[in-house]
This record gives C-alpha cells, sequence and structure tokens, in this order.
DNA sequence: GATGAATAGAAATTCAAC
DNA sequence: GTTGAATTTCTATTCATC
C-alpha cells in the first residue's frame, strides 16, 4: 500500500531533518520519488496526528512526532511493520521509546 | 504586566477549552476584557510554545500545552508566579504534573 | 519591548476525478 | 477510499506606531 510506504516515510524524514513546512516535506518527499502533493501530506500529518512544535535549535517551527499516546504509538508501529522499513527508521522506533 | 497576565489567561482557555483557531482565542480573550488581536495571540502561542494537536474527542486540531520540557515548564510556572491567579489557573499545573 | 493592520505564507478543505 | 488543483482558512511576519 503506497500510502502507508509513504507515511512511514515521512516518520523518518520528520525524525531524522528538521522540517518547517508541509511544502518542505513535499520536496523531500519527490526527492525520494514519491510524487505527492501538498494536500495530501496536510492529510497524512492529520492522520499521523503529527505536530508543529518550536525548534530548540532553531528557534522555529518543526515537525514533530506527536507526545505519545496508545493511539499514536500503536499507528506508529503498524505503519513501520506494514512496510519495508530501512535500518534507519528502526531508529525511530528507538526515538520513540525515549 | 498585561502581556503576563494575558498569556497566563491563554493557558488558563486552552486548558479548560477546545480551541481551535487563533480567532477562537481572540474571541475568548476579548469575552474576558483583554483587548487584542490575532498577531499578538500568534507571537503568544510561539513563545509559550504551545502547539496544535487533534482533539481525541472531536478529532479536529486544538491548540494544547506543549509537552513538558524544563524550558516550557519553567515558562509556565513562572507566568502562573507572575500573576493574580485563580483556582482555576492552579489546576493547570496539575495538569502538567500528570 | 509590545501591539495592530495589513500582508505574505502555510495548511486544511472542497470539489472533482480516479 | 485516495489524490491533486484550486480555494479557503488560518497563522506568521512585516512594517508602522506607541
Amino acid at each position: 500500500m503506497a500510502r502507508n510506504v509513504r507515511q512511514s516515510k515521512i516518520l523518518e524524514l520528520i525524525s531524522l531533518n528538521e522540517i518547517e513546512t508541509q511544502e518542505d516535506l513535499v520536496s523531500k518527499l519527490r526527492a525520494s520519488k514519491f510524487d505527492v502533493t501538498q494536500a495530501t501530506i496536510s492529510r497524512d500529518i492529520k492522520e499521523l496526528g503529527l505536530i508543529k512544535i518550536l525548534s530548540n535549535e532553531s528557534g522555529r517551527y518543526k515537525y514533530s512526532l506527536a507526545e505519545a499516546t496508545s493511539h499514536t504509538s500503536n499507528k506508529y508501529i503498524y505503519l513501520l511493520k506494514e512496510s519495508v522499513i530501512s535500518i534507519k527508521t528502526v531508529k525511530i522506533v528507538i526515538v520513540l521509546a525515549k
């Protein structure tokens, strides 16, 4: 399912990068061969429950994983299980467990 | 300091209500006699490090206190100390400690 | 430094198409 | 059910003003 692969890629991207806007995310996804628009990313972000927070480093807004709840963790874990995950994505699980 | 009083009122309002937009917050602040515009609220939100998250009840976005960090907690506690705080606002501290 | 009016910029939704 | 183009809605910033 392409949508799940894309969403797990989004989790990876926001974990490893400072993503300031949805357009940033679109660019990075396109660089990874995901042909997608801002409208879809907006929906993905809502489904993943991602939040925009202030980055300590830059003082600017960036996307972040939501504060862990059973709902969001289950969603993340499901996506990671469903997709072919690189070692980078495994690191996300570690981040979640912090 | 009017700004701090307003910001602690904001903490109270988002803790006790589902605030979906900055305009919502402006309305509620005006109802509480804070004469303020969206531009100022945008700045307050950034300074307080507030985030927009999905509400479990409504499935819609609402403003929320940030995940606790020493920085944000200190900021909240400072504001609560500085201002004349109602019993309602004391409840916010309890929420933060959860 | 704090703020508002206006504007630019970003994000959510609509509406159609698939 | 998923998506994109266009649009609406919402938010951040600019540029004055105090």
